[in-house]
RNA sequence: GGGCGCGUAGCUCAGUUGGUUAGAGCGCUACGUUGACAUCGUAGAGGUCACAGGUUCGAGUCCUGUCGCGCCCACCA
C-alpha cells in the first residue's frame, strides 16, 4: 500500500527534498562530451547575471521562471539543456552599496584607500554573493551550478582583458577629451545609456551680455552699453562661457559676428561666432558656449579653434576659474548666486518655466553634469554593421518582433561608448604609463608589464580606472564558457540559444553582446531574444525597492509554494505585455496557482487512492476494452499536448498554461474522474476497472510531464508515485522523462463526438434542474426526442454517466408525453424533456411564475407607457431614454422567456 | 520633436493568419458536507470589445481619424 498523500497540497514538504535529490543525481548538469560526440542537440540559455548585491524580486521570479520553463521543456525533448547561472559584479551598484555601508561605520571610500575599499567590497560579495543565486533554487531553476560564473572571477577578467587588448589592436579603443556624461556623486563617468532622462519642470533664464564695443541697432542698459540676450538652463555655467553663437543667416545678429562680448562677472571678452547649429526659433537665437560643459558646445567651440574653460570641480563645486565670490559653490547654489547677480547688475531680462528632459544617474539618479574629461571610447560603428546585418539576416529574432525596430534604430544611430568608469570596483582598464622623464609610452597588453618597452624604465602607472561594467557583461555567452580559450564547453554550448530579458536592457546588454558574439566568435550568440514585460503594481507602477511596492518571490513561495507562483506567472503574461499584481493581496493574485496545485495534487491523490494495483497494464494491451470516456480523454490529452506544445514553441506562455490548465481541470478533473468512478470501486468489473486504470495512469503520466516545466515540484512527486505500467521502461525522474507529442495520443474524432454530446446533454440537464429549482437529490426522468447518433452511442456506453451526474432515473426515447414540464434542445438539436409532475410543487411553481410574469408584465408596460408619453422623449437626456428602451427590450426578453417556460408546466 | 504599445466582464487579462453564440481566473448570486479536492462542486448574472468613420459576404481582429493611458528614443541651449 502507497503511503496516503495529505488532502490539501503542502508544497513545504516536498520542494526542497526533490530539489536537493534533482540537484544530486546531475540532472542540471549538461554533458558538453555527449553534444561533442553528437549523441545530443545542445539547448543554451544564459541567464542575464543578476547583480551580486541582488535579492530576488518578481522581476527575476517572470524571466527565470520563464527560462527555467524553456529549459526543462527542451531537456524533456531530448537536448542537453544547459542553463548557465552566474552573477554580475555590478560596478556602480555594487560600489554604492559598500560606500554606504562604510559610511555606516564612520568612515568613507578615500580614507579606507583604493585597496582596501576593494578587499571591502570582495568580502562583503563573498558574504551575500550567493543569495540570489539560492534564492533561484527556491523557485526551483533547473540551472547547472557547476558551471556558475561571476563577471569579476578571474577567467572572466581573462575574458575582458583580452577584448580590450584586442579591440585596441583594432584601433577599436581609443582615449580622448570628449564631454561625457558625469555623475557628481558616484564621481564617474556614465555611458549615455546609464543617464537616464527625466521629464523635469526647469527654468530658461534669459541674461543680458553686453557687447565689449558700442554697437548700433541693439536695445541697450541704462549705462548706455548694448547688448544680447541669451537664454539658457544653466545660467552658471555662463561662468564658463568662452564665446556666443548666432545662426550665419540670421538678420538680427549678422552685423555682431566677430564682435565680442564682454562676460559679466567674469569680466572677460567673448567672440560672437556664426554656426548653423544654432536654432534661430528657440530663445532669443543667440546661444551662449559653454565648451567645457555641454557637448553642443564642445563641438561648436571646437569648429571655432575656441578653447574650452572648465569651471568645475569633478563634484560639481565651481572652481577656482570663476571669480572670487563665486568659487567652491555647489552647482545649484551658484546658479542662484549667479542669477541673483545678474538681477542685481540689472543683466537678468527674464525667466520662463520650461519643461525639458535632464539626464539621470541610473544608479543614483543624481542630475548628471557634462563634463569634459579623458575617457576610453569603443567605436561602435564598425562593430554596429555586422549586428544590424545579422538581425535584418533573421539570425537573431525578437519576440515580440516590434523590438526588432527599436533594436535596429539604436544601432542606426550608433554612437561611441565611453567604457572608462572612475570606479574601484571592477575590471582595472589594461593600460599602463610610462613615467620615465620624455618617454610617456603607453602600453597595453594581455599580461602586466615590468618594464617599459619603449624605454626600458620600470616607472610604469596602471590607469586608475576600471572598466564599466557591461563591458564584462557583453562577453558572458562565450566568456562563460572559457573562452578566450577554445574549451569543450564553448565549442558544445556556444551559441547559446534563447535569450530571456527585460527589454530596459536591450541596448545595454542584448545589442551589445550580439556585436560581441560576432566580432569574437563569428556568430551571433541566440537565436532568440524573448523579451517580457514588466511587473507592476496595480497602480502601472513598476515594483520597486523604493516604491515599496514589490512581492518577495520566497514569500510566495512559502505560501503556496514553487508551482503556485510559476504558474501564476506564466499564465499571465502575455506575449510581451506588462504583467499587473497586486503586492497588497497575495492571496488573490496567487490564488489561481494555489487553487490549480491543489487541484492536481487531489486528481493525483485521487489516482493513487482508487487504482488498487501497483502495476497496471499499457494502453496498447486494454485497447480493446477501453470505454467510451477512455477513449476521449487519451484523444483529449493529444489535443492537450498539440496545443502545449505549439504554444511553447512560440513563446505563448499564457496559452500553454492555460491549455494545460483547460485539460487537467475542466476534462480529466470534472468529467473523466467523475465518470469512472464506479469503475475504480471495489467490485465493478475487472475488465472496466483495469482500462480505466491504465487510461487514469497514462492520462496522469501524460498531463504531468507536459505540466513539468511550469510546475516541476508537484509534477515530480506525483509522477513518482504513481503506478508503473508493465513492460515500459521508466526514467528514475519526470525531469528526464520524455516530452508527450501529440502523435503519441491519436485523435479518436468518434470518442469525442459523443463523448462531446454526452457532456451536453448533462450540463442541459444540470441546467434545467437548476433553472426550475429541483433539488439536488431529487431524480428527475427525461424523455429524449430527435436523439443524434452520436448521442445514441454515447447512451449505449456511458448512460451510467447520465445518470449520475445529473441525477437522472428513468429515460424514455420518444416525445413528451403532453404532461408539464422542462424542455430545452442540444446545439445537435436533441430535444430534452424533464416531466415535471411530482417532481417539484407544480402549483407553487406555476404561482412563482405568474407572479413573476406580472410583475415583469406591469414594468414592462409603465415603462412602454413612458416611452409613449412625447414629454419624457423629447425633454429627457437622449442617453436616459436610450436607457429606458433598453430596459423595455430587457423585459419583453425575460417575459417571453418567462411565458414559454409558464406554458411548459400547464 | 520622432517612434512604439495599450484601451475587451466589477478586477487582472487571453483572443495566433478576419469566420458559428467574444473566453479564463478572481470577485459576485443561488444551491450543495455525493469518500480526490470547500484552495471544492453544480448552475447563473455580468460585455454598445474606448469613440467615430471606412474596407469586407463577415471586423474585437484590417485601414483612417479622435480621446485616454503607458513606454522608448532625441544635442533646441
Amino acid at each position: 500500500m502507497r503511503e496516503p498523500l495529505s488532502p490539501q497540497y503542502d508544497p513545504g514538504a516536498i520542494e526542497t527534498p526533490l530539489y536537493r535529490l534533482w540537484e544530486a543525481r546531475g540532472y542540471f548538469q549538461a554533458r558538453a562530451g555527449a553534444v561533442r560526440a553528437g549523441r545530443a542537440d545542445p539547448y543554451v540559455i544564459v541567464i542575464p547575471p543578476p547583480n551580486v548585491t541582488a535579492v530576488l524580486h518578481m522581476g527575476h521570479g517572470l524571466n527565470n521562471t520563464i527560462q527555467d520553463v524553456l529549459t526543462r521543456w527542451q531537456r524533456m525533448r531530448g537536448r542537453e539543456a544547459l542553463y548557465l547561472p552566474g552573477t554580475d559584479h555590478a560596478g556602480i551598484a555594487t560600489q554604492n552599496v559598500v560606500e554606504r555601508i562604510v559610511a555606516a561605520e564612520g568612515r568613507t571610500r578615500a580614507e579606507l584607500g583604493r585597496e582596501a575599499f576593494v578587499e571591502r567590497v570582495w568580502q562583503f560579495v563573498d558574504e551575500t554573493g550567493p543569495t540570489i543565486l539560492q534564492q533561484l533554487r527556491a523557485i526551483g531553476c533547473s540551472c547547472d551550478w557547476s558551471r556558475t560564473r561571476f563577471t569579476l572571477e578571474p577567467a572572466l577578467s581573462r575574458a575582458v582583458r583580452e577584448v580590450f587588448v584586442q579591440l585596441y589592436e583594432k584601433g577599436l579603443i581609443y582615449r580622448g577629451n570628449y564631454i561625457i556624461n558625469w555623475c557628481p556623486r558616484c564621481l564617474t563617468a556614465l555611458s549615455d545609456e546609464e543617464a537616464e532622462g527625466e521629464p523635469t519642470q526647469g527654468r530658461l533664464y534669459h541674461l543680458r551680455y553686453p557687447l565689449a564695443d558700442p554697437a548700433p541697432g541693439l536695445p541697450t542698459l541704462p549705462d548706455g552699453r548694448a547688448y544680447v540676450v541669451v537664454a539658457t538652463t544653466r545660467p552658471e555655467t555662463m561662468l564658463g562661457d568662452t564665446a556666443v553663437a548666432v545662426h550665419p543667416d540670421d538678420e538680427r545678429y549678422r552685423a555682431l559676428v566677430g564682435r565680442d562680448v564682454l562676460l559679466p562677472l567674469a569680466e572677460r571678452r567673448i567672440p560672437i561666432v556664426a554656426d548653423a547649429f544654432v536654432d534661430r526659433e528657440f530663445g532669443t537665437g543667440a546661444v551662449k558656449i559653454t565648451p567645457a560643459h555641454d557637448p553642443n558646445d564642445f563641438e561648436m567651440a571646437r569648429r571655432h579653434g575656441i578653447a574650452p574653460l572648465d569651471i568645475m570641480t569633478p563634484e560639481a563645486h565651481l572652481n577656482d576659474a570663476v571669480p572670487e565670490p563665486f568659487r567652491g559653490l555647489e552647482r545649484f547654489a551658484a546658479r542662484k548666486a549667479v542669477v541673483e547677480a545678474f538681477r542685481a547688475a540689472g543683466l537678468l531680462e527674464k525667466i520662463d518655466d520650461h519643461a525639458h528632459t535632464l539626464p539621470h544617474c541610473y544608479r543614483c539618479d543624481t542630475i548628471v553634469e557634462p563634463r569634459l574629461s579623458d575617457q576610453w571610447f569603443v567605436r561602435m560603428a564598425p562593430l554596429a554593421a555586422p549586428a544590424l546585418a545579422a538581425a535584418r539576416a533573421g539570425q537573431v529574432r525578437f519576440t515580440p518582433e516590434r523590438h526588432a525596430r527599436v533594436y535596429e534604430h539604436w544601432l542606426e544611430n550608433i554612437r561611441d561608448w565611453c567604457i572608462s568608469r572612475q570606479l574601484w570596483w571592477g575590471h582595472r582598464i589594461p593600460v599602463f604609463y610610462c613615467g620615465t622623464e620624455g618617454c610617456g609610452a603607453m602600453i597595453v597588453a594581455r599580461e602586466d608589464p615590468t618594464s617599459c618597452p619603449e624605454c626600458g624604465g620600470g616607472a610604469l602607472t596602471q590607469d586608475p580606472d576600471v572598466l564599466d561594467t557591461w563591458f564584462s557583461s557583453w562577453l558572458w555567452p562565450f566568456s562563460t564558457l572559457g573562452w578566450p580559450d577554445e574549451t569543450e564547453d564553448l565549442a558544445a554550448f556556444y551559441p547559446s540559444h534563447t535569450l530571456v530579458t527585460a527589454p530596459e536592457i536591450l541596448f545595454f546588454w542584448v545589442a551589445r553582446m550580439i556585436m560581441a558574439g560576432l566580432e569574437f566568435r563569428d556568430r551571433v550568440p541566440f537565436q532568440d531574444v524573448y523579451l517580457t514585460g514588466t511587473v507592476r503594481d496595480m497602480e502601472g507602477r513598476k515594483m520597486s525597492k523604493s516604491l515599496g511596492n514589490g512581492i518577495d518571490p520566497l514569500e510566495v513561495v512559502k505560501l503556496y509554494g514553487a508551482d503556485a507562483l510559476r504558474y501564476t506567472v506564466i499564465s499571465s503574461v502575455g506575449l510581451g505585455t506588462d504583467v499587473r499584481m497586486d503586492p497588497n493581496d497575495l492571496e488573490t493574485t496567487f490564488s489561481v496557482g494555489r487553487n490549480f496545485s491543489n487541484k492536481v495534487w487531489n486528481a493525483g491523490r485521487f489516482a493513487l487512492m482508487n487504482v488498487a494495483a501497483d502495476e497496471v497494464a499499457p494502453v496498447a494491451a486494454v485497447a480493446p476494452s477501453l470505454e467510451l470516456a477512455d477513449r476521449w480523454i487519451l484523444s483529449r490529452l493529444g489535443v492537450a499536448a498539440q496545443e502545449i506544445g505549439r504554444n511553447l514553441e512560440t513563446f505563448r506562455f499564457h496559452e500553454a498554461a492555460e491549455s494545460a490548465y483547460h485539460f487537467f481541470w475542466g476534462e480529466l478533473a470534472d468529467w473523466y474522474l467523475e465518470v469512472i468512478k464506479p469503475r475504480v470501486q471495489p467490485g465493478a468489473a475487472p475488465v472496466s476497472r483495469a482500462a480505466a486504470e491504465t487510461t487514469l495512469v497514462a492520462t496522469l503520466d501524460g498531463i504531468l510531464r507536459l505540466l513539468h516545466p511550469v510546475m516541476p515540484f508537484i509534477t515530480e512527486a506525483l509522477w513518482q508515485r504513481l503506478p508503473r505500467v508493465s513492460g515500459a521502461a521508466r526514467s528514475e525522474s519526470i525531469m528526464i522523462a520524455a516530452w508527450p507529442e501529440a502523435a503519441d495520443y491519436p485523435r479518436d474524432a468518434d470518442a469525442e463526438a459523443q463523448f462531446g454530446e454526452l457532456m451536453d446533454l448533462i450540463g442541459t440537464v444540470r441546467a434545467l434542474r437548476s433553472e426550475y429549482g429541483i433539488a439536488p437529490a431529487t431524480p428527475v426522468a427525461l424523455i429524449l426526442s430527435n436523439v443524434s447518433a452520436a448521442l445514441e452511442a454515447a447512451l449505449a456506453r456511458e448512460e451510467h454517466a447520465l445518470r449520475r451526474l445529473a441525477r437522472v432515473g428513468e429515460i424514455r426515447h420518444g416525445s413528451q408525453d403532453g404532461g408539464a414540464g422542462a424542455h430545452a434542445v442540444l446545439p445537435s438539436g436533441v430535444e430534452v424533456f424533464l416531466p415535471l409532475a411530482g417532481v417539484i410543487d407544480l402549483d407553487r411553481e406555476r404561482e412563482r411564475l405568474a407572479r413573476e410574469l406580472e410583475r415583469l408584465d406591469g414594468q414592462l408596460r409603465g415603462t412602454v407607457a413612458k416611452l409613449a408619453n412625447e414629454q419624457f422623449t423629447a425633454r429627457a437626456p437622449a442617453d436616459v431614454v436610450a436607457r429606458e428602451r433598453e430596459k423595455a427590450d430587457s423585459y419583453r426578453e425575460q417575459r417571453d422567456r418567462l411565458a414559454t417556460k409558464l406554458a411548459g408546466l400547464s
